[in-house]
DNA sequence: TCTGGCTATCTTGCATACAAGACAGGAAAG
DNA sequence: CTTTCCTGTCTTGTATGCAAGATAGCCAGA
């Protein structure tokens, strides 16, 4: 990384932790972040959770509602096109840049393959949702570009805050068998096809997703109110449903 | 972007007027950021400084040597390496995905092409820089894709530092052509040509670079002293004068 | 002159105190 | 019973104070 881990360990943590805990589905979009409780959880003062948030924040993994509080993001819909429109775009291209898959990189993804696999069959679902995102991760660690794989990993977390909303069933097959093609054809040294396969796994997982359910019971509510009363609308464009309540 | 505008105005007033002093390179790598300065420079108190400059690390833009002080980051070879190498696949990947050029956006590229020309024309070589970066910024506000213009941007403004370290001349003429060429492939709609020239275009400007130059004149003199004396250099080396001047 | 160490000063690191807005719950009025 | 308002409580926003490390410059000793 760019950044020295010379010190500061707890902010990290605290960043880590929540990172983590959303990347492994264990944080719901909305949950309620205090800053208090976080203080007390890892000891220290709120300046330093503070300063954690922040950096969350920039990494749009939480915001901040002014004086109510810190609230991990819950994506709008459009939100959500643009974070798997960016994954396209950098997947894409990370995968058209690359030239060759050295062994070491083969094995490794060929061992989390199976570690997907075993977590499907053992119907783990919260480590399966962990390393389903982490597949791509892994690839981005294979081009060793830290830069690259910090913003995937970020999109990542994004990504799975959107299924958390947005995504009515899990087709943890479907995904499975998407990420072995892209390994088949990295293996075969077809970087293009892989490109092409990230693609359209990334739009079949999108696909999965309900984007008309919205995350916030209250802006059907919201948009009926501003409209007619009639059978008018087939689709009520309300704004962004940015409420926070979760548990 | 993916923030609400909510609050804090002032913060984000520091994090971009510092962005965009970079962007048009106003303020050198290695510029040292002192809290107090740029506190009493705002009028706020350290409190809000510091978390500016948090997220501004967070960015990569900046970093801090531990009880020493906040420095805008002098990216190392490597890490320069890795900047271009992450916007190669990003611009060309977004190029990639684009399948129609707007009329708006046309126009907009080609007054900003304009722009650059008269600038050239004027040899108004700050003014330059920041079109010679912003051109990229404008060909991701494209995609309407906020994300990637976010990425995008700061890695644009990675690039200015490491030009300012690096970069032996200006090619300015170079750079100019090659922006106009992938606008004229994104014209004819050949966005796989445009990707192409895109990518090719960065490789020129990297080559560009004279990546053997240490910034830190110290590191020289590091290496040589885990080598054999060959010619020692009797050069003692003053540190870099990183003093904030930006005008 | 050169070297070594000490101290004064400047920097960030971190915690805490207080301000101020948001919200919930209850009391009072209708 | 419903509505309105008020107040207590909880939240973040911001400044400030103090601790501690880093640095520069001076002074003494060789």
């Amino acid at each position: 990384m760019q950044d020295s881990q010379t010190s500061e360990s707890t902010q990290k943590t605290i960043e880590e932790t929540i990172v983590s805990g959303i990347l492994s589905a264990k944080i719901r979009p909305g949950t309620r972040l205090s800053e208090n409780q976080l203080a007390t959880l890892f000891s220290v003062s709120r300046t330093r959770v503070r300063e954690a948030m922040m950096r969350l924040e920039t990494r749009g993994i939480v915001h901040v509602s002014p004086r109510r509080g810190w609230f991990v993001v819950e994506p709008s819909a459009e939100e959500a096109i643009a974070v798997y429109e960016a994954r396209r775009v950098i997947e894409a291209g990370l995968l058209r840049s690359m030239r060759v898959l050295t062994d070491e990189g083969s094995k490794a993804l060929d061992v989390h393959l199976n570690e997907e696999k075993t977590a499907m069959a053992a119907g783990d679902r919260q480590r399966l949702t962990y390393l389903m995102g982490d597949f791509h991760i892994r690839i981005a660690e294979l081009s060793g570009n830290a830069i690259i794989v910090d913003i995937l990993r970020d999109l990542t977390a994004r990504t799975i805050l959107i299924s958390m909303l947005y995504q009515s069933e899990f087709h943890a097959a479907q995904s499975h068998d998407g990420h072995c093609r892209i390994f088949e054809a990295m293996q075969a040294g077809d970087f293009v096809r892989a490109a092409e396969l990230s693609v359209e796994h990334l739009d079949e997982v999108e696909m999965g997703l309900d984007l008309t359910t919205r995350p916030d019971p209250l802006s059907e509510l919201r948009s009926s109110l501003s409209l007619p009363p009639k059978t008018v609308s087939p689709t009520p464009g309300p704004k962004k449903p940015q409420l926070q309540r979760s548990n």
